[in-house]
DNA sequence: CCAATTGTTCAATAACTTTTGAACTAAGGA
DNA sequence: TCCTTAGTTCAAAAGTTATTGAACAATTGG
């Protein structure tokens, strides 16, 4: 069972405007910028919010598609939908993330981590 | 007297991002972007809201770092603060305005306009 | 000076968004 | 089967943003 996405040409420029200009969304994004390829649990993020607020989040940022979440087992695998995103506005998640990195008051995840094999 | 206008380095992105994740706010952004150099006033945004709301707005985008406004007699002159925009987050307004400007079910404003010289 | 034009401020309300905790579901391992 | 892990859902509360109308201020033209 996979949870709702909308379409690439369902995605609305406001939207995802209005979804990315909340700092907690924004450190997710821009972590699974940094982690891209490599799907995300939630758990990654609980630095940020609560799990309760986490789940509402990263509904937000499904709902708006920014994100895909997959099921698996009792986990989710959360993806930047780069692709779309770049087809649909592009240059876009770039400079946001570009000029995210940039921004040393914004809450981060993972900025300094040790990359572990698997 | 100017009003309080946010300086470069103040200019936040989550802010920004929220500022232009509001369809009206959208609009007069792209106006302004196709109209750059050209100071405009309130009432060329009237068909997009009332004026207390559109007051509303504007200032939203002023304080936002996303507009300069200026007084100039019983009228205020608006303008996109590019310069300062495109210094802290490079190419992030030229893919919302592009973005925008792809996007049809967007409120817009004077897109079939005759050119009135002086 | 008077009236019109341009826009602001204020208070109220409506509408949304965020955050919370408790209760829940579903999968996987012992 | 029972317990743990991972995440959702729900309802309530808190907080924020958008919209409105009425009243106000400042400038300009007659």
């Amino acid at each position: 069972m996979s949870l709702p996405h909308p379409t690439a040409d369902q995605i609305s420029l406001p939207i995802v405007l209005a979804v990315l200009g909340d700092p907690t969304r924004l450190a997710i994004v821009r972590y699974l910028a940094r982690k891209e390829g490599v799907p995300m649990n939630c758990s990654k993020f609980l630095d940020l919010a609560s799990k309760t607020n986490l789940s509402y989040h990263l509904a937000k940022l499904r709902e708006a598609g920014v994100t895909r979440s997959e099921a698996a087992g009792t986990s989710r695998l959360i993806t930047l939908r780069r692709d779309d995103l770049d087809k649909r506005f592009p240059g876009l998640l770039d400079s946001v993330i570009a000029a995210a990195d940039g921004d040393k008051d914004l809450p981060a995840v993972g900025t300094s981590e040790i990359e572990v094999s698997a």
